[in-house]
DNA sequence: CCAAGGGTCGTGACAGTGTCAACCGTGCCC
DNA sequence: GGGCACGGTTGACACTGTCACGACCCTTGG
């Protein structure tokens, strides 16, 4: 008896999750195609749907409506951005290289994919209270919090600012990726967004390790 | 007869600006007005025609349509926050205290007017080509500017590096901003806004301009 | 003084959107 | 077999932005 495909019985009707693995799946990666395709202003559940093979109204049955779908959507980039960010953090030497590379591959991930990195931000049509988006975002900043560790490990920062280098060096790189998108910069700066990134990280953590010792 | 006649569709098209200046200037302000009313998604140009007294299709008619209408709106917004940061770049002692200022300004502005600040950077539901919208963008740059001509006249800028530090401050604060809006912050750090930008921009001008010789 | 015309805006219609109630088919268990 | 819960479709609804058309007003020419 091939039983091996059941699911979960009662956790799936406890949690507002439900539908087939598979079709919420399909959707998900329809909703990359579609982005890509039609840009942001073209999503549609509709378009995601005809995508996926399913009908018009499946997004809004098997995941709870239009911000649900894209809360999950938003919370497997956060997965994703989690992993590069880690790998950029691992292979730096130093804390002032882990700082930097962390922020220019956070930087670089947001420009390769700017469709999904604009999703993920774009908290007036997510679900913002959304536990497992809540988790996989505290998950891809970890890489983040390491390298600031590094530094106070190292002596350059002190116990009592690591909230406020960790919140300015997080500002910094996403608001290097906001403005890049917004085309604010055209013509402006070089074009290279990996030079880009790799100099005004390195300008930031560079002034935040090397400060005289008296800074007002 | 279903056949159009000689409608002449370029000579419409010829003045985009067109309409009473009036009821251009009460739809502008009925953007604000269902802006605070109903959140960003919430906005739709039937609504800002019904707040303004106008039929539904007046902004398309009076604007063009509605990334028309919003480019406007979000230019007349860089003007008011161009206001903002020449005020606060005019009332700094030195070069350090003017850019920490613009900076604070920057987030402080974004932050009580959160749902305006948005609309001036959605550049995928505006019109970032017009030239009206550049020219208030430059404008409202220019505090910025000098409060960076100043660092480099006291000499804690080198010339090689103006675009970078340029960039890196805005990108800081422009990125402080947004991170408040998409409620990632909540929790996570203090809750006063004044506060927490003056905190952050004075940790990185301080940091930039008080760097020891040697960086890197 | 009146008719014509161009600009200003309302009216009606259309395709497309997200969401929801109602509706089937299919496998499961008693 | 007879419910029956689940996975998904169908159909409908209110709402959106955009466009063609028509009514009004102010100017202007004869």
């Amino acid at each position: 008896m091939p039983i091996g495909k059941t699911t979960n019985p009662t956790v799936a009707r406890a949690v507002v999750r439900s539908g087939t693995a598979q079709s919420r799946r399909a959707l998900l990666e329809a909703v990359g195609v579609v982005l890509a395709a039609e840009g942001l202003e073209g999503l549609s559940l509709r378009k995601v749907a005809a995508q996926a093979g399913l009908s018009h109204a499946a997004p809004g049955v098997l995941f709870g409506g239009r911000a649900a779908m894209l809360t999950e959507y938003a919370a497997e980039g956060f997965r994703a951005l989690g992993r590069r960010l880690d790998q950029a953090e691992r292979q730096a030497p130093d804390g002032v290289a882990a700082l930097a590379a962390v922020g220019s591959a956070y930087v670089l991930f947001a420009v390769a994919e700017p469709l999904r990195f604009q999703v993920m931000f774009r908290t007036d049509t997510l679900l913002p209270r959304d536990p497992d988006y809540l988790a996989a975002c505290r998950e891809g900043f970890l890489p983040l919090q390491r390298a600031i560790e590094r530094g106070m490990d190292e002596g350059w920062i002190a116990v009592g600012e690591i909230e406020d280098v960790t919140l300015a060096a997080w500002s910094l790189v996403h608001g290097l990726a906001m403005l890049w998108f917004s085309k604010h910069l055209a013509g402006r700066v070089s074009p290279d967004p990996k030079r880009l990134a790799a100099r005004i990280t390195q300008l930031f953590a560079g002034s935040i390790a090397h400060r005289a010792p008296a800074t007002k």
